[in-house]
Formats: structure tokens, C-alpha cells, sequence
DNA sequence: ATGTTC
């Protein structure tokens, strides 16, 4: 059990805790927290998952971890691993079963009090387009054959039906798509359940949140990104759904064995894994590029499907109620990247599970729009409280592998939320601060309470106070749809 | 997160 003793500060946002060989650890931990919030997140494992994560061959770095971390699978979420070729490992559990889980921000110039009379019109239509649930199948019914073209294009395969602009794949993070997926590593098992499924919300934490600029912190940057204050915003949150959760499953089973013929030694058995330049962490790395870019199309998808539900609810009656993408960003992955790490460029494969990719203003990898602002990172907050717009820096490249926070982050349970807090109190408290929601289940509501949650503000405060990210804007949620 | 216990 990590206690605050084992924590060395090293400011009023980041602690240390040294590598310590008699615990296995080959490399320190860095962790990004106020005291208030570390408090917090000593009560549940998260801490001693990223102590186990140090463990890890192949390390190239510390394992870092943000202050909306919580207790994950083998690894927690709000965490950062960074591991190196020659002998360097990939983990499912640094990934997390929602692969390619991530946040999609669109903006309009719309503003608030032209579009109030029409808010629930408008909720309701996103309720009808973006269909949401456990198990929720769209229209969509892929053959073998797209199903395979999704797995290699992202969202470019949404662009080939006319579901997505050049613009909308440019303002996504890798473009949509990341390169060398490979269908071929995806079980049968997984494809059947990803067949149905695209171009769906799914449950849990995902959702749809209208919301509307309410602070601008940094002015060019806001306008950089088409953030209009006091006009409405729309955010999707949601990942790979069943597709990407089979495929953790089917590699979380099989990776065990490749724990045992590497003579791979792991203090939780959650935290299996695979050498990068094994069979076996190729065919994972292969199947969870082609979830990944499963994900990128369905959040493509459904940001079309918004804008036609915008059309059927403002149409004729709001001006100018087109919804450009801001950015599209993936908070579970891991990806090849070149880091300078000791002093040297290394190509590392980072590992980002509950963590948002954050590369500071001048990265090659940035649309020229944001070479001068740097990457948005895009924080929803808890149901209810508002959401941050954030921008990359220099800094984040040299203490976080270029990463920082993805959003409140837990403070307990879903089990505990269900027990202690009703749906329908939630639902007209919400009501009560003008929030309209469509909630698929009034215990699906309590589990994502705010109550669960820690403060976003506060985690902003943090991430920005260390550096790692800088403020740009923060919205005011008007309206949720969720499964 | 998840056809929420193959």
C-alpha cells in the first residue's frame, strides 16, 4: 500500500516516487497532483498500479500519472508508460478495454440565446440520430470486406461515404487513422460484434454534451480553434464499443502465454504483456490499430449524424448552425513516437490509457492551424459541470511524453455511485440548472454522478499549473444525451 | 468500458 510518505514533492503539482529495485521497479514514477488531490487517489490502487507499471521491461522513462487518475485494469488510468525497442513490452492494460475511448469537439456559431427556445427539439434529436446503450446496434451492417476497410481507413472510410470533410479529417488526431492496422489479427468473435455496432454511443461514460463557451483564457488560441463565446459547442465522448473490447479481451487471454515463453516477470497478472518485436505483440499491436481506427469512424460518424440532427432541429429557425470540427483526440492507445529522452531521440511506444497525447505549438504531427497554438486537449469534466478546452506545450514534451489529463477521473466506484445516489434526484437536479438530458437509464445516470467524480477544475489547475497543458477555454454544459 | 458472469 502507497501511503503519502512514499511521495517526494517536487512542486504544488507533481510529486516523485524514486525506483526502488528491491520493488521490482526499474524506472520512478512521476505524479501530477495537488496535495488535496493526491489525498484523493491514494484511497483506491491507482497509485500502486503505476508503482507495479514501473516494473515494465523496456522503459524507457518514468511512468508518469495524472491527477484524474484512478484504479484501472492492472494499470491506471490517468497514466503514461513509455517503453523502448530492444527489449521493451506492450500491455494491453496500458490501453484499457475501451480502445481508441477519446473526445471529439465541434463548435458553431450559434448563439445560446438564439437556439434556448429549441434546446429540447435539438436534445431530442441527437437522442433519435446517436443511437445509445449496452449493446446497441446502428443502421450500419458491415460486410467483411468494410468491415476490413474501417479497420485500415478511420474515419477516411467515413469520408468515402460522404460522412466526413477533408477539413474533419485534418483536425483529427493521426488524421483519422493510424497506419499498419492489421484485420487479419482481429478474432471472428470481434468482428461479429463490431459489425453492428458503428455509428453508436454506447454506455457507460460516453456521451453527447452540448455545451456553450463560457470563459475564453487564451484568445488566440480560441480563435485559432473557432470557439465562439457564448455560442454552442457539441462533444462526443466514446470509443471502439464491443469491437474494441473483444479484442482486449481475446489479447489480455492469449498474452498471458507470452508472458511465460518470454520469462516475462509481472507483479499483477493484469499487467500482461508482450515484447514489441514478438508475434504475438505485433498481432496486438495490429488488431488494436484496427480498433482504434474502428473508433476514430464511429466518432466521425456520429459527428455526422449530429449535424443532421442540428439540420432537423434549427433548420429555418437558426442561422449558421454548421458544426466545424475543433479536434478529435484518443485518451487509450499506444503509438510510436519519437521522444528525446537522456538527452537522445528515441522511438518509443507510448502508452496512454486515461491520458490525452498533448504536443506543444511547432510538432510536425499538428494541422498548420494549431502549429502556433499547439495540440487542443480536450477535458469533459463530470456530467453536469463543464468541460475544458486545453492546448499542448513545450513543456509536456520534457515531463510527460507530450501527455496530460482526460478528465475528472473517478473517486468512487460505480458499484458505490448505484448505492448511494438515485437516477431520477440526479436527473431533476440537472434539470434544475437548465441542463436537459436523455439518459438511457436512470442507474446508468447515478453511476456517472458528479459526487463520483473529482473536481475537473481542479485537475485543470493542476496539469496547467505544472505545465503540461495551458488553459484555453472552459464550457458550460446546456444539454446531455447519454446511454 | 462491456451482448455489465463464457
Amino acid at each position: 500500500m502507497v501511503t503519502i510518505h512514499d511521495l517526494t514533492p517536487v512542486s504544488e503539482f507533481e510529486w516523485e516516487i524514486p525506483a526502488d529495485a528491491r520493488k521490482g521497479m526499474r524506472v520512478g514514477v512521476r505524479l501530477f497532483a495537488t496535495r488535496r488531490l493526491l489525498e484523493a487517489v491514494l484511497k483506491d490502487n491507482a497509485v500502486q498500479q503505476a508503482v507495479n507499471a514501473a516494473s515494465l521491461p523496456g522503459l524507457a522513462g518514468p511512468v508518469v500519472v495524472m491527477p484524474d487518475m484512478h484504479q484501472g485494469y492492472g494499470f491506471p488510468i490517468g497514466g503514461v508508460a513509455a517503453t523502448a525497442l530492444p527489449d521493451g513490452v506492450i500491455s494491453p492494460g496500458g490501453i484499457g478495454y475501451d480502445i481508441n475511448c477519446g473526445v471529439r469537439l465541434m463548435a458553431s456559431a450559434v448563439p445560446l440565446e438564439a437556439a434556448q427556445p429549441y434546446l429540447e427539439r435539438l436534445v431530442t434529436a441527437l437522442d433519435q440520430h446517436c443511437p445509445s446503450g449496452v449493446g446497441t446496434a446502428g443502421s450500419l451492417r458491415l460486410s467483411d470486406a468494410d468491415l476490413e476497410k474501417v479497420c485500415r481507413l478511420g474515419a477516411g472510410w467515413a469520408q468515402q461515404r460522404g460522412w466526413a470533410t477533408e477539413m474533419d479529417l485534418r483536425r483529427c488526431e493521426d488524421g483519422g487513422c493510424l497506419p499498419e492496422a492489421d484485420p487479419a489479427s482481429v478474432s471472428p468473435r470481434a468482428r461479429e460484434r463490431g459489425r453492428t455496432q458503428l455509428g453508436t454511443l454506447g454506455a457507460g461514460n460516453h456521451f453527447i454534451e452540448v455545451g456553450v463557451v463560457e470563459d475564453v483564457y487564451d484568445l488566440e488560441a480560441a480563435q485559432a480553434m473557432g470557439l465562439e463565446p457564448g455560442c454552442l459547442t457539441l462533444m462526443i465522448h466514446c470509443g471502439s464499443r464491443g469491437f474494441g473490447h473483444q479484442i482486449c479481451t481475446d489479447a489480455v487471454q492469449s498474452l498471458q502465454g507470452a508472458v511465460r515463453r518470454y520469462g516475462i516477470s509481472i507483479p499483477d497478472r493484469e499487467l500482461v504483456c508482450a515484447p514489441l518485436d514478438s508475434p504475438e505483440g505485433r498481432a496486438y499491436l495490429g488488431a488494436m490499430r484496427s480498433a482504434a481506427n474502428y473508433a476514430f469512424a464511429n466518432r466521425q460518424i456520429l459527428a455526422h449524424q449530429a449535424r443532421l440532427a442540428f439540420e432537423a432541429a434549427l433548420a429555418g429557425v437558426v442561422r449558421n448552425f454548421h458544426l466545424h470540427l475543433v479536434y478529435d483526440i484518443t485518451h487509450n492507445i499506444a503509438k510510436l513516437e519519437t521522444h528525446t529522452l537522456n538527452g537522445r531521440a528515441q522511438r518509443v511506444c507510448v502508452h496512454r490509457k486515461g491520458a490525452t497525447r498533448a504536443f506543444g505549438p511547432g510538432s510536425p504531427d499538428l494541422p498548420p492551424e494549431y502549429a502556433h497554438t499547439g495540440q487542443p486537449v480536450l477535458v469533459p469534466g463530470s456530467m453536469g459541470t463543464g468541460s475544458w478546452v486545453l492546448a499542448g506545450t513545450a513543456e509536456s514534451m520534457e515531463r510527460s511524453y507530450a501527455s496530460s489529463c482526460h478528465g475528472a477521473g473517478r473517486v468512487f466506484s460505480r458499484s458505490q455511485a448505484k448505492r448511494e445516489i438515485r437516477g431520477e434526484a440526479l436527473l431533476r437536479a440537472l434539470e434544475k440548472q437548465g441542463i436537459q438530458v436523455r439518459a438511457g437509464s436512470m442507474g446508468g445516470l447515478a453511476e456517472e454522478a458528479p459526487q463520483a467524480y473529482k473536481d475537473v477544475d481542479e485537475v485543470v489547475r493542476t496539469v496547467c499549473g505544472a505545465g503540461i497543458t495551458r488553459k484555453v477555454a472552459r464550457l458550460r454544459p446546456v444539454a446531455v444525451v447519454k446511454g
